[in-house]
Formats: structure tokens, C-alpha cells, sequence
RNA sequence: CGGGGUAUAGCGCAGCGGCUAGCGCGUUUGGUUUGGGACCAAAAUGUCGGGAGUUCGAAUCUCCCUACCCCGACCA
């Protein structure tokens, strides 16, 4: 490819809004370009990178039995119906009308179309277990859509989905997709990959794991042990290894004057005891509307992911001061002593159930309680674990000190269970005659994000550091001077035999100022570099440079293109 | 959905009531150059986001839209 023809841009200042490297990069170095909010092209070197991936990721899914098909982008509202999501997703579902009035959507992802496809072609045990796949067009109408393509509301994602017959096949093969992630994410050159145990959210099911590539500019918060294996979680669902244990004798409760004193540190400064010696309360509103009271030792933050699974709700709201004075609540010196549970739903931190002689809320402007104790004062509440975990508290696994890092998501698992095929009717026949619900997995990579944060883990402050298994050309040839002293025939000479080799070649034949083609050369972050010069071909030979390292070294022109062959191949040994 | 911001040439910006809207980069032509974003000369490029209003006169003031960006909420 020369260079002179190549379509892209390369910007010399970084965009003004772009905050994340990735965003910055891919913008300045001509590989994609805005459309609208969310919406990007990707232009020719994107495309071919995009087009790595995908292969990649075929050659592994196909490894693990998977079957491609292709299911459309346009669905009926009907099939969402089904499954209830049409009314359980929000805004993020793109819904319109075609022309017969017809109420159709933008998918999203695609559970809801291949539990159709698969319910009218598989019935029996016989044809269990496989998985099909595609990589196709997912819209999500993002309410913030940000930072280049880490976050878009139109994307290419490769969505996998695996039936089974039984848990035990779907633990199995889920094993296998998870090992068949870690081997995508080597080969496309990511080294700061973890899975982490994840909340289900709206996909349902229980078992869970997201792939996440540790980067401060990630959007997700993550907790991991010391040693980066022994406990890895999402801070939705994470856990630490804190023990609460009643100490002491329970004090009698004593009703104490507190005027004006409505948060923790105010009280707690002023009663001379630590947050660790309050009861929190936090108020939220249910869809329907109903009262939630969520206590937790002062100390603590209520996880709302946490809470939301544990009462089997979608989404939660704070309450307002209307909605907690209607039970019997006063904000500010609320407790959860008195209180009709018919009315509000009381949850109890295992923090608040397992602290002695905690200071609450006493239900009365300006007054507080010492010595709360569950059990002895308030009963029959549900007791979980519905606290934030914080850095440093204790790993559940190994006791040491948790680490808290961010994350970006480029890839997800689950297993779905029912979820799907049962309101769907999705359904075989045992080996008894009998009907059994499928048992299902599905399996998510975000092809653009995926890019993205390879830019993230792979670049320096000129540009993007492709590893060789998905950069968008192997080898640039630069022609500095090609005017001069047979250059540019060495140039394209050197580029034909490349190329006979089966190598990809990007020409640079603009006979540009050496300092534009190299900048330019750093944005598009080609392993190898190669630069004919009437000085290298008086020294006898071209100039090879590895991206990212400093030095260059002289090689003959002689058997060039095959010494060449070789590296690539040996560079691309890498990512197998 | 809350809060903040921006909208003028391909990109980055200036102009904030007065003549024909400007600067840098980029682009085109000619020349000199050529090792980390050169120089000289000439040129092309704008519904100043849209609509309404005020005014003799609006890029500039007022109002209403819209789009985009950032922070938060939300989010497989």
C-alpha cells in the first residue's frame, strides 16, 4: 500500500475533547473519525486491525466448536416481549416503527434472537451441547457515549451462545470459553488482562466473569489480592474477608440529645466515638415505590449492586425526605427501631448485625440512641452483605490487603441458565421423552473496545505500539530523499519482494520531510520499520527499526525480503 | 436525566456592535530543501450550527432550538 494514496489523515494536535490515549490516538493517527455521538468510522488501518481481531477471535471460537452464523441487526419488539426484556431494559434499547406501525428494535445483543433461531431448528438431546456465534452490529442507545471507542452506541461485537442439557456440560464448556478468552486476549497482544468474578445484571444468571484490561482510565472498579490471582472481583459484587464480631456486654439503649447533628461525622463527633460506632441509615425507592431501609456501620457504603441483587430488583433510587417521613422515618435521625416492615423493607449490613452498642438514629429530630444491638433491639430484618468493599480491606481468600484498580471491560461470560429459554419456550426432549428447558452460556467481546484498549496497553507518547498479530501493516518502508540516488527504485524493489514474501507492506512514498514520515510512521505504530536513504545505501543497506525501541540497525539489501519473512514470522510466533 | 462547556476554513483557534471575517497548521502551484513535523513566493477554501428578534447595520446583543464535548447518574 503507498502511502501517498492511503485514505486517513494524520492530525498533528490531539483532539481537543479526547481525554484517553486510545481516544487521542486513533483519532490523530486516521483510524476512525466521528459520525455523531457514539458513532464512529473506522477508516482503512482500523478496518484492517478490526479485521485481525475478528480473526483471532474466530480461529479461537472455532476452536472451541463454535459455529458461526449472522443474525440481523433489525428485530421485532415481539421477541423482547417474550423474554420480558422489552419492558425490563430501558432507554438503551433503540425502539421504532416500521411502516405497517410494526414496533421493532435495535439489537443489543442477541439472546432473545438465537433462542428463535435455535428453538425452531434444535429439539433433541442428541444435538446438545454446541455454541453458535456471530460478530456482527450492536446498537445501544448509551445516554454517554465517551472516550473514543471505549464507549459507543453502535459497535461490532462477537456474541457467543452455548446450549446444554445440563449444568455439569455448561460448567464444562464454560471453562473452555473462559480459556479460549485468555488465549484471544494473548494473541491480540493484551498483557494487563484479568477475569473477575461480575454482576449478572440485566443478562440474568448467576455465574459470571468479566475480562478486564487493568487501565486507569477504565471505567470499572476492581479488587484484587496482592498476589493478582487468588480473589479478583468487581467491586459490584466484591467481598472482603472483614469478621464482625459482638464484643462485650450489651449496654442499655440511651436516648441522647443531638441537636442538629444529621451526619455521621456530626454525631459521631460529637458523641466522641468512630464512624465504626454508628449505624448508618440509607433510604431507597424501589420501582414500584416501596421503602427500602438500608442500614450499615457508619464506616461503610452501602453497595447498591449488592442490595439490587440481593432483593431481585433491576434498578434503585434514593428516596426523598416525602418517602422516608411516610414510614415513620425523620432524615437525619432515622432508625430503624419501631419501624412497620409491612411498610419498608429493612436490610441490615452484617457490619451493623455483628457491632455491639452501635449509635442510630432515634426517629425524633435531634436525637440519637447509643448501644444499638441487633438481635437484642430490632429482629427479623434481613441481614446481608450489602457493604462496598474499600482498599485495603482484607482479601476473602488470602486475609492480605485487597488492591483496588480500574478496569475496561473487553469481554464478558455467563451463564445464563433458564433465563431465556424458559419464558421462551426453548425446550428438547431427554433421553425419556421428556420436555427439559436448554441450559444456556453466553459469551461477549467488544471488537472496537478491544482495539481500543490495546492502544491503551500498548503505546508510548507518539503513538500506538501494535503488537505484529494485529497491527495494520508488518512492515513500513519509508523512502527518505526517493529522489535521490536510486531511493525510491530500492524503495519499491525492496516493497515487491516484501510483498512476494507474503508480507504486508506500508510504503511510504510521499518523499516527505524524514521528521513527517516518521512522526507519521509512530501513529500508525507499525512493528518494523524499514527507511531506504541515500546514506543507508551508501552504508549498504536500509535502515530496520523496531517500533518502540530506540535504536536502528543497518541490514544488506542482499536476501533482505526473506531475513525480513523470518522476523515477522518469529515476531508473530509471539502471539500464538 | 442533573451540572458545566463549546459551535467561525479540513484541524486548532482569534475576532464579542462598524468597511470586503482573520491567524497558525494543512491543501494546491512553482522553486530551494530533506534524519524527528523546513524555507521563499503565489493561490484555493466560510450559509460564522439553525431559527426568530433588536438595530440603519449582527459572527458579535436577546430569545428559542439543535448538535457535540466534559463531570456525574445510568450502563452486558
Amino acid at each position: 500500500m503507498r502511502m501517498s494514496q492511503m485514505v486517513g489523515r494524520r492530525l498533528r494536535e490531539d483532539p481537543k475533547d479526547a481525554k484517553t490515549v486510545s481516544h487521542k490516538f486513533l483519532v490523530r493517527g486516521g483510524y476512525i473519525r466521528p459520525v455523531s455521538a457514539g458513532i464512529y468510522s473506522l477508516l482503512p488501518i482500523a478496518k484492517r486491525i478490526v479485521a485481525k481481531i475478528e480473526k483471532i477471535i474466530r480461529e479461537e471460537m472455532n476452536a472451541i466448536d463454535g459455529q458461526e452464523v449472522l443474525m440481523p441487526v433489525v428485530l421485532p419488539a415481539d421477541l423482547w416481549q417474550e423474554s420480558g426484556r422489552l419492558s425490563s431494559v430501558g432507554q438503551e434499547l433503540l425502539r421504532f416503527k416500521d411502516r405497517n406501525d410494526k414496533l421493532m428494535v435495535l439489537g443489543m445483543t442477541h439472546e432473545e434472537a438465537v433462542v428463535q433461531l435455535v428453538r425452531s431448528e434444535v429439539n433433541s438431546y442428541k444435538q446438545l451441547p454446541f455454541m453458535v456465534y456471530q460478530i456482527q452490529t450492536k446498537y445501544r442507545d448509551e445516554a454517554r457515549p465517551r472516550a473514543g471507542l471505549i464507549r459507543v452506541r453502535e459497535f461490532t461485537m462477537k456474541d457467543a451462545y452455548s446450549f446444554h442439557a445440563s449444568q455439569e456440560s455448561l460448567d464444562e464448556y464454560y471453562k473452555k470459553a473462559h480459556a479460549a478468552y485468555e488465549k484471544i486476549y494473548r494473541r491480540v497482544g493484551m498483557k494487563h488482562v484479568v477475569s473477575i468474578l461480575s454482576n449478572s445484571g440485566m443478562m440474568g444468571g448467576s455465574i459470571s466473569h468479566e475480562f478486564m484490561l487493568l487501565a486507569d482510565c477504565g471505567e470499572d472498579s476492581i479488587f484484587l489480592s496482592p498476589d493478582g490471582k487468588s480473589y479478583k472481583a468487581n467491586r459490584e459484587v466484591a467481598v472482603s474477608g472483614l469478621k464482625f464480631e459482638k464484643s462485650g456486654e450489651e449496654l442499655p439503649l440511651e436516648k441522647v440529645a443531638t441537636p442538629h447533628m444529621k451526619t455521621i461525622e456530626d454525631v459521631a463527633g460529637m458523641l466522641k466515638v468512630t464512624a465504626d460506632q454508628t449505624g448508618k441509615a440509607v433510604f431507597y425507592s424501589d420501582p414500584q415505590g416501596k421503602l427500602i431501609f438500608a442500614m450499615i456501620r457508619g464506616d461503610f457504603e452501602v453497595n447498591e449492586s449488592k442490595l439490587c441483587n440481593l432483593l431481585h430488583l433491576s434498578e434503585l433510587s434514593f428516596a426523598n425526605d416525602e418517602q422516608i417521613r411516610e414510614v415513620g422515618c425523620v432524615p437525619g435521625f432515622a432508625s430503624p427501631l419501631g419501624l412497620d416492615p409491612k411498610k419498608v423493607t429493612i436490610v441490615i449490613d452484617k457490619s451493623v448485625a455483628g457491632t455491639s452498642n452501635l449509635v442510630v438514629g432515634a426517629n425524633e429530630e435531634g436525637y440519637h440512641y447509643r448501644n444499638f444491638n441487633y438481635g437484642r433491639d430490632l429482629d427479623g430484618a434481613i441481614v446481608a452483605d450489602i457493604a462496598c468493599v474499600r482498599e485495603g480491606d482484607p482479601c476473602p481468600v488470602t486475609g492480605e490487603p485487597l488492591l483496588f484498580r480500574h478496569g475496561i471491560e473487553v469481554g464478558n461470560i455467563f451463564q445464563l441458565g433458564t433465563k431465556y429459554s424458559k419464558p421462551m419456550g426453548l425446550s428438547y426432549l431427554d433421553k425419556d421423552g421428556n420436555s427439559q428447558y436448554m441450559i444456556m452460556g453466553c459469551y461477549g467481546i467488544g471488537i472496537g473496545r478491544t482495539m481500543a484498549s490495546v492502544v491503551e496497553d500498548s503505546h508510548d507518547e507518539y503513538g500506538p505500539i501494535w503488537p505484529m498479530s494485529i497491527a495494520p501493516y508488518q512492515i513500513e518502508v519509508c523512502a527518505l530523499n526517493p529522489e535521490k540516488e536510486g531511493v525510491s527504485e530500492a524503495a519499491e524493489e525492496l516493497c515487491r519482494e516484501l510483498e512476494k514474501q507474503g508480507i504486508e507492506v506500508l510504503y511510504d512514498d510521499r518523499g516527505e520531510k524524514a521528521g513527517s514520515m516518521f512522526k507519521d510512521a509512530d501513529l500508525i505504530g507499525i512493528p518494523f520499520r524499514l527507511t531506504v536513504t541515500p546514506k543507508s545505501l551508501a552504508a549498504g543497506g536500509v535502515e530496520f527499526k523496531i517500533r518502540g525501541e530506540k535504536d536502528f540497525q543497518i541490514l544488506p539489501l542482499e536476501n533482505l525480503a526473506s531475513v525480513m519473512a523470518q522476523k515477522v514470522k518469529d515476531e508473530l510466533a509471539k502471539y500464538c
